[in-house]
RNA sequence: CGGGGCGUAGCGCAGUUUGGUAAGCGCGCUUGGUUCGGGACCAAGAGGUCGGAGGUUCAAAUCCUCUCGCCCCGACCA
């Protein structure tokens, strides 16, 4: 088991070469592959069926929450989206524009959407009259494109999947509750859960908000090369867009108002933040809850027992299959080792072997990609023992993550050992800032570290301005970000 | 978009400095056979015009120009 190291060398050292290593493992594990279009990615049947299955956990939260999908244009008129001020000059350097069609130049030209903000409110406008109307609470999974310069598989993309979600409000109120609402009760628990994926959640700085909203609430989880990634966002709109797209309604007092907004949105960068926070020198690990497979059996083909040993595994597959999504590997050309290493890469959960002893015996083997313990199960217990596994592998994968973005969590107050920190230790950096811009610009200047979020959980004390030196009663996480 | 690196068979690479029977290696792939409890073995095969375009030359993977893509580091973002 031990010299099983030399398998690794399909990917790169996840500790020498972390960039590499990850591109490694997104390829061979098939979870995505480059095209011949620039900064397009194509997403493979496993990395696809992957995106599934975390879609339907997502959805499932999303629609429990009183929300419902619809589906809104692909293309948005220039017109409808230079509307908010703020918003177009976000995205502005983003956009990607159509001008013709067919051969004929268009009056107007129509960006690709970066977002739907625009497109929906403008729909918004039309269908909000009265208090009856509100609150609107809707959501869609489409495709989204934005021109980046760089682009790294799944992390960033021209084009990328994603779900947004865009609710109109009577008060603010509840235009806060919902931004909320969304973010602990809908993604924490979905990204936590589900994706074994440990987070810390609090407020964006307005440096780091989205472009035009009043605050964004926001998602960090820590990647095991020691930077951050922004999981997912939720957006109180206030009634900026509101304003400028003519969202009215006629309240019970007889006075006409302005709606309340949010928006919010996870997207297929999900995939990149499983990998990176499970993944291992061997490849993926995916959490049990969104694998395509859960189990998969390798039966050990001798010829003289091939038959039996088949006709076994199919048997098993076929009460396995009632609770859990498993698949045979039964093809002949490749030899059992092979197989193990195979799936382990692509982060099967559980694998369960079948051979010619067990048949004997009445039992199987049953391996954990986490651990990569193997153990004999009697076939009786098979199906409890297959659930409580990969229960106990969602489980530690989420403590160990938990563990790790424990670990890297550092309380600083001095300037020089902040910078020493985020430049040899990595992670988050939990410290004052003293709410100046100027500070929060010199430190990503100087330190290439800008401040994650503002958590919620404000200690009671106060101290000084990492940077600055002034009085300070904000905590906050700093740390490098994809 | 700036700095650096790389594009030769599906993958990983050698060949480029010194243009000329070097289109070559390993893995993978195909066929047949033996195998199968942690990446099996034997035999016989298929496959590339050297990222693309243009140029220099008797002759270009090799030199020149342009161009496309990918990776890394920065600025921007989910």
């Amino acid at each position: 088991m031990e010299r099983d190291i030399e398998f690794v060398k399909e990917i790169a050292s996840k500790e020498k070469d972390f960039s590499q290593w990850y591109v490694d493992v997104v390829r061979k594990a098939e979870l995505a592959d480059y095209t011949s279009i620039k900064g397009c990615m194509v997403i493979r049947p496993y990395g696809y069926g992957l995106w599934e299955n975390m879609q339907s956990g997502l959805d499932r939260r999303i629609k429990e929450t009183g929300h419902k999908n619809a589906y809104f244009p692909l293309f948005i008129p220039e017109s409808l989206l230079k509307k908010e001020a703020e918003h177009v000059e976000g995205f502005a350097p983003e956009v990607a524009w159509v001008t013709y069609g067919g051969s004929q130049k268009l009056e107007e030209r129509m960006a690709v959407r970066p977002t739907s903000e625009a497109i929906i409110c403008s729909l918004y406008s039309k269908w909000v009259k009265s208090w009856r109307d509100l609150p609107i609470l809707l959501n869609q999974w489409v495709n989204i494109v934005r021109w980046e310069k760089v682009t790294r598989l799944f992390l960033r993309t021209t084009e990328f999947l994603w779900q947004e979600g865009h609710t109109a409000h009577k008060t603010k109120q509840e235009a806060e509750e919902e931004t909320l609402k969304i973010l602990h009760q809908v993604y924490r628990d979905y990204i936590e859960n589900d994706l074994a994926i440990p987070v810390i959640v609090g407020k964006k700085t307005e440096k780091e908000k989205f472009a035009g909203a009043l605050h964004t609430y926001t998602l960090e989880a820590l990647m095991t090369d020691g930077k951050v990634l922004q999981a997912g966002t939720s957006h109180n709109l206030g009634q900026n867009f509101a304003k400028a797209f003519n969202i009215k309604y006629l309240d019970e007092d007889q006075q006409e108002k302005y709606v309340w907004q949010t928006s919010w949105g996870t997207t297929t960068r999900l995939i990149g933040a499983i990998v990176m926070v499970h993944g291992d020198e061997r490849g993926l690990k995916l959490p049990p809850k969104v694998a395509p497979i859960q189990v998969i059996i390798v039966p050990i083909m001798f010829d003289k027992t091939k038959k039996e040993v088949l006709e076994k595994a199919e048997s098993i597959r076929t009460i396995l299959k009632r609770d859990f999504r498993v698949e045979i590997d039964a093809r002949d050309e490749y030899t059992p080792g092979w197989k193990f290493n195979e799936w382990e890469m692509k982060g099967v959960p559980l694998r369960l072997e079948i051979g010619p002893k067990d048949l004997a015996s009445g039992q199987v083997v049953l391996a954990r990609r986490d651990s990569r313990e193997k153990m004999a199960v009697k076939e009786e217990k098979l199906v409890e023992t297959v659930k409580e596994l990969l229960d106990k592998i969602q489980v530690n994968l989420l403590e160990k993550a938990k563990k790790f973005l424990q670990e890297n969590i550092r309380e600083v107050s001095d300037y020089s050992e902040f910078k020493e920190v985020i430049e040899k230790k990595k992670g988050l950096i939990k410290t004052h800032w003293c709410g100046n811009k100027d500070c929060e610009d010199k430190i990503k200047e100087e330190t290439k570290a800008s401040i994650r979020c503002i958590p919620f959980e404000q200690e009671e004390i106060s101290g000084k301005c990492i940077y600055c030196g002034n009085e300070s009663s904000t905590l906050v996480y700093f740390a490098r970000a994809y």
